[in-house]
DNA sequence: CTGAAAGCGCTAACAC
DNA sequence: GTGTTAGCGCTTTCAG
């Protein structure tokens, strides 16, 4: 052993290395020294309790130790750990939100409207598309319940017919509230325009205007909101004593190319309609095609959309339509979640499921106004 | 004593029902029974440190446990809870993105490649929309700090000059990347249009369909995107010895309206333009603009665009604009946020800030195109 | 390959 | 009013 002290050297300063890697580095390293409640506790001797609760503006907190904690944080650029307070605590403080499609400009007013609501009531709000699919949609809801969000927004993707994914949000006392794509038979709130009574006004308005033969091109009719509005456009008609037609009424997927399908579709029949009414996207690709066979709007064909989606105010000629307040339908969303919230965390029973019902709002412009 | 045995009782039952609700009550009451590892530990009479490795696919463990551990936990329908993996292991595999506006599509579509490639790796997204205003911003980077998230993704705020709210973030270690309005004084990445180039192709294009005076309504100049736009524009102009007017550059805040008044001012000039380039919002105004005035596009002046926002497509005439490759911009944007991230975790030294510039992409239409 | 043990930062029941 | 204490559910050394 003696022949070789410098061997044994070496070896001792490797594990010194090693221990040293071992006690200092795992974790300490990268975090750098972050401030803690404990930081703040040890800086005013006080205990960490007392400064958590001076922070949360507890009452048995006397004025003077809220003044000086606060002060300490500050001076030490504290910011409070959400991650820890949420695991003790059990609320995150944040929602999840599943929106179809970021194309649809609808839903992005709808977001905004969850998330100023949100905001105000220190919510944080994590967003996820579904791409209107089944599978999305349900690693979405996975997703969230794995964060332990507080409560989940959710309109519908256009693909899902499985519902079981809600009905597990619901076993695991997760709040959740449809908004605007509801389906009703799952005891779960929601918060909606009246699509009915929209489609109603729609076709009436479209009567109002002397149009005889008013065709309606709906969207998928697994969707409760699409068939609503043909109960509505229906409703009209029988309401002023007109035919409901079969084949005045197509039934697509409610986009543009669906829309070009339904006036194709239309005017290939034995007696041609005078007026369409659809959602907005459909109303844009019948405009189209109707533009394209050289008839006239509003004095051939009379249109009128459903959505206010923006591009409908800058098209030729201008898209009458029905406005959503998505704005307020985004905050009445918002608003029975965290009822659903606060109702949990108070223990109370759980109410029954409530529907919010938006009035829809008529917005009249040129591709149904014939008499003016 | 003897004489009132059912109140002893009563009170032994009292008491007991006290004991009962200190010990279980505080908190397992509301959260009912969560599955825990702990819980499959018990079911397969492991530890939960195993548990945990065989459900994060640690090489340490055999394949017979980790088969065992995962049936158990579907069968007991356990969810990993993300906040208690969270506050150990320092990372929340969440980023927060900063969202000027829910208003443009842009932002929209951007949103939505960012979103998919994060689900992709696991992170989740918070979204938090600033109205264009500094302080919002700040309010939301407080959030997103607050939240700890692992990296930051923001499109700066009209309203924001003053910056010191993103080096508070540089300052506290959590990566963050700009998209599409950035700043380029701070060291932080970026991932942006070509705003110079898609300037220069758009005049280029507008003088190769033989426009003479082309002027140019630009954006705000403090926002560099927009001031990138004016000096594109300028030396397609100095390329083509065409001489640059300051009567023909007007300032505006990009909206429709300030694309009315671009036009309203050029028109009062002693030499009208030909031709205007603009961003999208503002070349809709300026389209409404001129109709109303009655002269034509493209034969009395030809438009393009900047954007390719939806309604480009379907307004009359249709709007030349640039594409900014909106979705790869949100992907490209994650990935190079994602990149600072594991760089961070693996305790690289951070390397400087990265600029990526994406295509900006030509979209002929008939606002512009006079010779067809 | 698995177990034991020590927390991450914070909150809240209980004690004084 | 404030301190004490005991975790929330998970990860991660370190020790076999």
């Amino acid at each position: 052993m003696e022949k070789w002290p410098y061997r044994s050297l070496t070896e001792g300063k490797r594990l010194h290395i090693l221990q040293y890697k071992k006690r200092e580095c795992p974790l300490k390293y990268k975090m750098a020294k972050e401030v803690t409640i404990k930081s703040i506790a040890k800086e005013l001797d006080i205990t960490p309790s007392t400064v958590s609760r001076a922070l949360s503006n507890h009452r048995y907190i006397s004025e003077e130790t809220k003044r000086l904690v606060n002060e300490v944080a500050t001076k030490l650029n504290y910011r409070a750990n959400k991650v820890a307070s949420s695991l003790r605590s059990g609320k995150t403080h944040t929602i999840g939100v599943l929106i179809p499609t970021a194309k649809i400009n609808f839903f992005g007013n709808v977001m905004h409207g969850i998330e100023s609501l949100a905001n105000i009531h220190g919510y944080n709000v994590l967003i996820y598309h579904t791409n209107e699919t089944h599978a999305q949609e349900v690693k979405g809801i996975e997703a969230f319940l794995a964060a332990r969000v507080d409560g989940i927004l959710v309109s519908v993707a256009k693909g899902t017919m499985d519902f079981s994914h809600f009905k597990e949000v619901q076993k695991s006392g997760v709040p959740i509230v449809f908004f605007d794509r509801a389906n009703y038979d799952l005891g779960i709130s929601s918060v909606v325009t009246d699509d009915c009574l929209g489609a109603f006004l729609a076709t009436e308005h479209l009567i109002k205007q002397g149009y005889k033969n008013i065709a309606h091109a709906a969207g998928p009719m697994h969707i409760k909101l699409f068939s609503d509005r043909l109960v509505g456009y229906k409703d009209a008609l029988r309401a002023y004593n007109m035919k409901v037609r079969k084949d005045l009424i197509y039934s697509g997927d409610a986009s543009i190319e669906a829309g070009r399908e339904a006036i194709r579709h239309f005017l290939s029949g034995k007696v041609p309609p005078d007026a369409v009414f659809a959602d907005d996207f459909t109303a844009l690709g019948a405009i189209k095609e109707i533009k394209e066979q050289k008839l006239k709007i509003p004095e051939d064909i009379g249109i009128i959309g459903f959505g206010n989606e923006l591009f409908g105010e800058h098209i030729t000629p201008t898209l009458s339509t029905i406005d959503q307040q998505t704005i307020l339908m985004g905050k009445e969303a918002f608003r029975v979640l965290f009822q659903s919230i606060e109702q949990k965390n108070k223990f109370t029973s759980i109410a029954s499921a409530k529907k919010t019902i938006l009035k829809p709002i008529m917005i009249y412009r040129e591709s149904s106004l014939k008499n003016k």
